[in-house]
DNA sequence: AGAGATTGTAAGGATAGTTCACTAACAAAT
DNA sequence: ATTTGTTAGTGAACTATCCTTACAATCTCT
């Protein structure tokens, strides 16, 4: 609790930190002197606050002062990893090729990788996170993870036995999601971050837990139906529901994945990113309504997203949905970038060893 | 903890019960003893299995010599209230009109109720749960309830006051979402349980826990959109989208609420039932989707909801998500029947009051 | 009959919090 | 310059909730 308020409230003093968790300031003073035994905070003065009484001496996070390792397993030609701070700042990146390497060989490559992030480090690295696509469970077990080749891979432990250091492994879309909540001020009451790239994912957190589901499958939205027979009349911009990959008709990945955004765009179809984001709208508002989100977060390349698309699915959110939940509602772009993941990815570590989220 | 695991698996040993929870015998002993001192569980005598070693003496929860009190507010003309065991079962029911009392005066409707049922009760009373349509925070204040003029109302606490028990109010669709969780056997992985009645409502678990959402009003999927425009040609039993209470056009409640089926079976409309099915499976799956949901729960009338509605529902369902979600999933009808509100408001109690879920 | 297994309890200890009482350091009023 | 009231931080004693260790009681199996 008290690394938990320094993480996010910066620099504060022990009396503030015994307010803010309930705690009496004796534990918290004896708390805080463990921490500063440990070198996880220091002592930076007294605060400059002209109150009454004894002034205060204010105790921070020494989060530049250690570093977390991040790799991000979306992309399926190449491996992305980095080194951060607890900031979020991201201090050194490495990438490796990995176009055909599956199975173990894979987790060797992973490996690999973080062996060259150990290097790249300046500082103690508390842990490596790891965002990977497929079904993740709370173990860091992977249970299917088709581009890789993967099937109930222990990645977690494998990577600890070679690395020596905590791995902690979730699903890239859920990581998306975590660094959002973290790094990207998303609100902790409600949050679907939609991870749009080969493929469509989420990342749902709930009251402030993430959503994994019955078969740790949650958030696997890609393959809910969005396109009827019946639409080809109405929303003629989009065409006939085409074929997905997962073998049935008119996914929501046949129209708003990246490769199928592009070939619109190429074709110079004006208002089909419009009515892709109709589509989201309409697939959205049960999860809104149902849940009652804060926030929707997209995740993906800007200029396919960030326009016509969000603006229509943003209507149609709140033309579905009653005024109590569209008016709790926000649907914007990530405040990430394109590292949403990674981000998250750190957080994994950071929420694993120091309680942080 | 050991209540817990008393309730769910009925009577076992000491040594069974630290195996169960993690604790060592000595703690769960202590434990016991203070449960028995307490007068909450029982000694039942050796168990019988021959194996070696001492016989096991089992450790009993006294379900039958404690009793809850419950009230359902759910309907506009009646409050239904009843005194449960601990098991569930209801041991009386009493009920009072309500018609037309608002505000403070509907206040002390319930109150006069619930002095009524601890006279009823024949052993130690708990405590109240209630079960209150309109959206109830978690300390037990109504935020709002239209029907009986409620505003930021703190039910529990003003109850609490005049019957010096401990009370706990829930939502209504939020307590039969619990009551189907503890007695109706379902997976606390993930449920959602649609309560069709004057209106539509839903209550959600998901990972173990109730989803409230940020306004607390988690679960309102009676005015998402369900209905379009263009609908009008093509699932023709349904006709054009109604207006909806609630100023806007085709939401889900407009067909699905009690009334609207009723008149469709009233007009003879045979396919109506299958196609308000499949507009109830359109608009679920995006839902069962992003949750990964376990299971999906009617509760109303059965001569309406589970024939050609649920079947369509299911198919619907089945046909919009993939393999993943859908083979995860089941959609049936509620176990408790008309008690599914009242029965989740006992819930609310034993999970107050003991801990139990 | 003895060996081994299992249940339940007694005694004592570790941990993480608490309350109470204190000192230190300041602002504002006298 | 002094007093008063407020706030920050710490030491000591206490409490709740676990634990480990040790042991008696009672069973099955050989």
């Amino acid at each position: 609790m008290v690394l938990q308020r320094l993480f996010h409230d910066g620099p504060t003093s022990r009396a503030d930190l015994a307010r803010a968790t309930g705690l009496t300031r004796v534990t918290v003073s004896d708390l805080v002197t463990a921490l500063l035994a440990e070198g996880l905070v220091a002592e930076l003065g007294p605060s400059q606050t002209g109150r009454v009484g004894k002034p205060a001496t204010l105790v921070g996070l020494r989060t530049r002062e250690h570093q977390v390792l991040a790799v991000d397993l979306t992309d399926d030609l190449a491996l992305h990893g980095a080194v951060l701070d607890l900031e979020g700042e991201i201090v050194a990146r490495r990438s490796a090729p990995s176009a055909g390497r599956t199975g173990d060989a894979a987790v060797d490559a992973v490996a690999d990788l973080c062996r060259e992030l150990v290097d790249a480090a300046t500082r103690p690295v508390l842990g490596v996170g790891v965002a990977s696509p497929g079904v993740v469970d709370e173990q860091g077990v992977v249970l299917q993870a088709p581009n890789r080749g993967w099937v109930d891979l222990p990645l977690a432990a494998l990577l600890n036995a070679q690395l020596d250091l905590p791995v902690h492994v979730a699903n890239d879309a859920d990581a998306a999601c975590l660094g959002e909540l973290t790094y990207g001020g998303a609100d902790g009451a409600g949050v679907l971050v939609l991870t749009v790239g080969q493929g469509v994912g989420a990342g749902i957190v709930v009251d402030g837990a993430l959503v994994r589901g019955t078969g740790h499958a949650a958030g696997e939205i890609g393959h809910v139906t969005a396109l009827d027979e019946r639409d080809e009349t109405d929303d003629a911009p989009l065409g006939r529901p085409q074929r997905c990959a997962c073998g049935r008709t008119g996914c929501l990945e046949t129209v708003l994945a990246v490769p199928a955004l592009r070939r619109r765009v190429a074709e110079g179809d004006a208002d089909a990113l419009a009515a892709v984001g109709r589509r989201l709208g309409i697939v959205l508002a049960p999860v809104v309504s149902a849940l009652n989100l804060a926030e929707v977060v997209l995740s993906g390349p800007p200029e396919l997203l960030d326009g016509p698309l969000r603006l229509a699915a943003r209507a149609t959110l709140r033309s579905r949905t009653m005024p109590v939940i569209s008016d709790a509602l926000q649907l914007r772009m990530t405040a990430l970038g394109e590292d949403g993941a990674l981000r998250g990815a750190a957080v994994l570590v950071l929420s694993g060893q120091l309680g942080v989220t």
